[in-house]
DNA sequence: GTCTATACCTGGATAGAC
DNA sequence: GTCTATCCAGGTATAGAC
């Protein structure tokens, strides 16, 4: 994979993760970049395919991260994960479902499908995590995993929205209150 | 307040809360409410002058809903206020909030800072009523009562996102764990 | 308060040269 | 793989008649 490609989709992902999808132009792309706006779309036809292949990347990274943690303990794998958003905030960066997720019914198809697909995956991987957490008695909450898998994955994703519109730590809060109630 | 004005509020309202506001044109409101483009905007001159009041409209009816339930126990708050999420779910929107927050760097100057008061407002009102709860003993969790209000908020506005990205009902699941550790 | 008409700009996208 | 040039659609916004 060619560098500029690289450089388009980091930034293309930068600009969806802070104004959203249809807030942004290849002319965001192009002019900081010093190429031209030809040249973006060279690397990718239309918007959408700029589009769905962030998502693929961000989903392979995720991937990446699980088989990575795949020895730890569960609670190891559950602080893990939140240290991702952690560092999604220091960045001052929404999480990419949140920042596609709220306005979904404007994405083109092949965005709304990858990111569905990628949004389930989280999920189911945070239910595994949860039930084994369970099993080994390193967790102890109430829920079922299954409802506590919601509230978690829920929680981390608009702490970073909120921690954008009210300028508090939103996400500290929502950690704290995680790891004390698990 | 005219007729068409409110009319024109309200359709903008449900394009915000599904597409986004960077995805919605005039021409989606003059079309279904059959008038032209140029009456949009006699009524608001820019869009952002929209913008701006649907958020101020947004904003009083919590506080009307605040007011309303002001007799009601803590549970009882804390329940009408998730019932307001179930609302949003059956008409298939997202909240404001998480509508307008993921792209916030890209919205307007008035509706960042509205959009902040409203959201600071939602906040302080939720402290107040776990507070409440504890100390009535109604509640009886081990986080602080800010603590808890950021998991609480942050999990209900991205159950909405998460409902229409994933096809479940990921907003029972929050209110079942929410209920059940609180 | 709504219309017609239009100005102006930006955005996505493509053709064809280098 | 990047450029120039250009097309076309759509979007915000305004002037001025009714």
């Amino acid at each position: 994979m060619s560098d500029k490609r690289i450089e388009i989709m980091d930034l293309a992902e930068k600009l969806i993760r802070t104004k959203g999808y249809n807030a942004f132009s290849y002319k965001d792309i192009s002019v900081p970049l010093q190429i031209k706006n030809a040249a973006v779309h060279y690397h990718f036809p239309k918007k959408s395919d700029l589009g769905e292949e962030i998502i693929l990347k961000t989903r392979n990274a995720f991937k990446k991260k699980y088989i990575e943690w795949e020895q730890c303990l569960p609670k190891e794998k559950l602080k893990n994960f939140i240290a991702l958003y952690e560092k999604n905030q220091s960045l001052n960066l929404v999480c990419l479902v949140g920042a596609l997720g709220s306005s979904y019914e404007s994405l083109p198809d092949n965005m709304q499908t990858s990111l569905t697909k990628m949004s389930e995956e989280i999920r189911g991987w945070m239910q595994d995590v949860l039930k084994e957490g369970l099993k080994k008695k390193e967790f102890n909450f109430t829920e079922t995993a299954d409802e506590k898998t919601d509230v978690v994955i829920a929680a981390l994703l608009s702490s970073l929205i909120l921690d954008k519109v009210i300028q508090k730590n939103i996400l500290k809060s929502v950690k704290a209150s995680i790891l004390k109630s698990i």
